[in-house]
DNA sequence: TAATAAAATGAATTTCAGTTCATTTTATAA
DNA sequence: TTATAAAATGAACTGAAATTCATTTTATTA
């Protein structure tokens, strides 16, 4: 009985799963989830559409797939970004300057996390609320942090951390949907010391850093 | 020919769309676009399932109908609000003092504009987004009333503009999709303090009113 | 009350995208 | 080179929801 075994096809299976990925991605971006078909994905990544079932088992699990993936590469981006750093608003800034680096370069990941999946279905809406809900958490953290330095002068750090992540969001989506701002870099710094003023941070005493604070 | 003119029946017919549009507001704010069926409405209306199509051309028609109602509705209603005050501070937070009671008052509206619409498909996303540009509009021209009156230290007032209804939008969200927080009322002043620094607004001069901004 | 037409009905039809599957192609190893 | 099975294909199938339409009901007026 002549069989066979895998061998390196395997990386080449991998690699087709990969491209299925990547065409999603681009696909969902432009469209948005209940907008786009397997079969334009499928034709995007250069497969029949029954293939794309050999790989997921259905349209769900591919952006399931997507979204957890994207999930991941932005937090670890964050926690990267943020390791250099221990002074509170420092880490604070680094975490939003990550998100907009990221969002810079993966333009897809942006899109879709922001504007083509919310609102899709409950089911899996929650997975996006999540990563929201995560990424305001991790400023409440620093925001809690820098209070209790005493080095606020805001109060309530849960309405805090919303709306300084509420900002971010506003301006990163006006600048994915119509280019306005043009330049998200520059904006960064306009919106950083508005939270920065919004949070009511105090002058610093002994520290040596950052004059981009309060003029 | 005994034929037949319509009379106040019109009034009924009048009547049955506004109680398509009233249920199917109450449909879409539960479920989302695509997660109600026109089906479902009808019974909610207490209609025929054809019956609809006698009223509204098609389910879009009917969406269509309900953001135009509500972006009419929630600008009217600032508008409103607004038209009380002469101070650039005061329309400001009157402005989103109003949507906050609006969404309140019509929860319905809140859901359906900002949480279960997004999304749906590029067409008719425009409408959304006008409908927060619109916004941003109003306030960035509060903004350039006041920079004008030499009243705030921040520079770009469309960046403020969008960090400024940004911040609110994502706790209005926060408190329609899991309550948090608790009470929208209260979370408003923490919000307007909050932007009134990010803004950075001066200490009044020969004014009289309100000592809630900086401590 | 009868004739007429508007309004309402809901079963039948259409549409459309997700998914399946019988068939073909490709890769493997004897 | 051939037998075998994995992988790929795309036309056919399916289900669900939008829309239509033949029929019934209701309202109107002579």
């Amino acid at each position: 009985m002549v069989y066979r075994q895998t061998n390196r096809i395997k990386e080449k299976i991998e690699c087709k799963r990969r491209e299925i990925i990547r065409a999603a991605r681009e696909v969902f971006a432009e469209n948005s989830y209940q907008g786009t078909s397997i079969k334009t994905v499928a034709q995007r990544a250069k497969i029949a559409t029954g293939t794309f079932y050999l790989y997921f088992s259905n349209k769900e699990a591919l952006i399931n797939t997507i979204v957890d993936e994207m999930f991941s590469e932005l937090l670890e981006y964050i926690k990267n970004e943020r390791a250099v750093y221990t002074d509170g608003f420092d880490k604070l800034q680094a975490s939003m300057e990550a998100c907009i680096k990221l969002f810079i370069k993966e333009n897809n990941l942006a899109k879709i996390l922001l504007i083509q999946v919310p609102g899709v279905n409950n089911a899996f809406n929650a997975k996006l609320i999540e990563i929201e809900n995560e990424l305001i958490k991790l400023t409440k953290e620093d925001l809690d942090e820098l209070k209790v330095q005493g080095r606020l002068t805001g109060e309530d750090t849960l309405v805090s951390a919303m709306a300084f992540v509420g900002s971010f969001r506003q301006v990163i989506i006006g600048w994915l949907r119509e280019g306005r701002p043009e330049k998200l870099n520059e904006a960064f710094s306009t919106l950083m010391q508005y939270n920065l003023r919004g949070l009511g941070k105090k002058p610093n005493h002994n520290r040596q850093e950052n004059g981009e604070d309060e003029r």
